[in-house]
DNA sequence: CCGATCCGTCGAAGCGCTTCGACATTGATA
DNA sequence: TATCAATGTCGAAGCGCTTCGACGGATCGG
């Protein structure tokens, strides 16, 4: 491989000169600026991104902690994981893909100088990783809510608003019984953040809409949504509005209610919580609340990006939810007529 | 942070010598590898990655380009990049992630020399990317079978065999008109190397055991499978097994069987090509030949790192295909009563 | 017409590590 | 007892880049 050196040489200016040509940090004229590029592109030259990082104290690579665990969300993660990458190439920025568990990783990356920054996604209440990360030198962005940020840069859905949303649309349309299929058992009980939230906000609207509210959890399996539904179906037989907040379980919640003869928008009114594609591609166009998962992405390494070079304060971003209504949603019993 | 001479100074030794103690490169005595990993604790120290890099010629990173386009086979995608992560760090390596379309980005981590090695799935036929990593001085394993691999390794489920090997089943069982459901058409087009060695081995199989195949290509859309069920029992209407090779449009294909009133594992038999996990998680238990995407992953990275170190001359790996009957398949038209 | 300024370029130092050859010790061998 | 090979450690060079201070020459104002 061709050295700063070796380019220098070409083009008859020293290795500086070269330097500057590239990060453009002092002014080059014209004609020496021609001349070193020539030699660059005659070369193949490619500067030694170790090199580079020794000497700059820049890697231009920021680490990515992403959830791998097969079964829940995957198509979700990849959005977000989609989002950030490409986010990232906008920065000249490369990422560096860490497992969510490896929590060692995290020293790895940050003590060995390997990246400039982290996001981290899928971020429980109380997360061990979050005072990991707080005390790195590298500025760290959170996808997701923890009880103490600890100086962090968060960026999220406003689950919260979200399930004042989805209640206040059912609410609005005349179901006086509505609940919530949520996330399965283990991540409620993780209390992971956005599950929290978003059950904070469907609980306080309840009251305010003075409707009520159940919830069950779900697992994402077929026999899970199954079972969700025909609790649900027992235990308040009055529902007519189902908030579902679980993508892999969505389709066999809908398979079931149809199972049983329940036609979604009209006997039942869905409104899903989960990206846009996600609801188009079921069994009928589902109202929902987006779940902007590779915009919430793009933001975080936004986010990430002014604080590595402004000294940005950190910050907290909620996405405000957007509700489309689709043919899932119909009014319900208290409706008036129209 | 503390630097490597921190440490010789602390524990009162040359920092070559500490140098020697991280890598076991020569031998040092117990008590002064004892004094100088207590100063290492005492620091916390952590060896400057690009600074290594640069000295050693070596960054203990190696690159995977996965296809992150949304839509189709995001948990397959999903499984071999888990698989990749998780080895490579058996290897004491990191992971970064490249997109697929971005082909400059081989270049750049190549000729910037921040990975060691890497690894590309999804490979057509004629790939581009084949090229720019077979002129890169990192060895690369190819997950998938390009006509010319251009002295790369490669490594994949053996899909002739898989389509050879269904038919085999389905005819033994007494089917004698058989159909494939399989990628989107988008796919087949680009003629990814494992749609058309699937379909190579169905073909043969279905020559030798005198059956008939019918061919549908199929959108991941729910719309696209109803569509690709009905055409095909318009044209086909004496098919009796179908082989499905698209995990996406699967549970749309089951469906609209049921919905015309065809029994799964009675009236039809179908087997389906996809993970473990994907043919368990339908309406009803799969018979299936596992994609075990992990494990395809982990030989990538097997292979990958056996390069690295050996001098090893490249391979390719074509992993053997294994059927499991479950509840989707049984005895067709032809069958001997038993 | 001279000092102050600015522009464009260079040289050298240094980032933190690995690795090679050299140098003491020590113990075994003849 | 003199010799030789291990064994354990050190010093120095160098990996390829960035960046700081310096410097020559052109430009400008007074």
């Amino acid at each position: 491989m061709a050295t700063i050196d070796d380019v220098a040489k070409a083009a008859g200016v020293s290795a500086s000169t070269v330097s500057y040509v590239l990060s453009g940090k002092r002014p080059i004229s014209a004609p020496t600026r021609a001349r070193v590029e020539r030699a660059i592109e005659k070369l193949g030259y490619r500067p030694h991104a170790g090199a580079r990082a020794l000497a700059s104290a820049r890697t231009n690579v920021i680490a990515l902690m992403a959830p791998l665990r097969v079964g829940v969300n995957v198509p979700v993660i990849m959005q977000f994981v989609t989002g950030v990458v490409t986010r990232a190439r906008d920065f000249d920025h490369d990422v560096l893909l860490l497992t969510q568990d490896d929590v060692s990783g995290l020293d790895r990356v940050t003590g060995g100088s390997m990246v400039d920054a982290l996001v981290m996604m899928d971020i429980e209440a109380d997360d061990p990783r979050v005072p990991v990360v707080a005390a790195a030198k590298q500025p760290t962005v959170l996808i997701g809510l923890p009880e103490d940020p600890e100086g962090l840069s968060c960026v999220d859905l406003d689950f919260e608003a979200a399930g004042r949303l989805a209640v206040r649309h059912l609410a609005a349309a005349g179901h006086t019984d509505v609940a919530l299929i949520g996330s399965p058992p283990e991540v409620l009980l993780r209390h992971t953040s956005y599950a929290d939230r978003l059950m904070r906000g469907l609980r306080g609207q309840a009251k305010a809409s003075d409707v009520t509210v159940k919830v069950e959890a779900c697992d994402a399996s077929p026999a899970g949504a199954s079972e969700a539904v025909d609790t649900l179906l027992a235990t308040a037989p009055d529902t007519t509005g189902i908030i579902v907040h679980n993508e892999a379980a969505l389709p066999h919640v809908l398979s079931r209610l149809a199972d049983r003869g329940i036609v979604v928008g009209a006997d039942m009114s869905v409104v899903a919580v989960c990206p846009t594609d996600v609801a188009l591609s079921q069994r009928i166009a589902m109202t929902s609340i987006d779940l902007p998962a590779e915009d919430i992405g793009r933001v975080a390494v936004d986010m990430v990006m002014a604080r590595l070079d402004g000294e940005q304060p950190s910050e907290t971003r909620l996405l405000a939810p957007v509700l489309t209504e689709r043919e899932s949603s119909a009014p319900g019993p208290a409706a008036d007529d129209d």
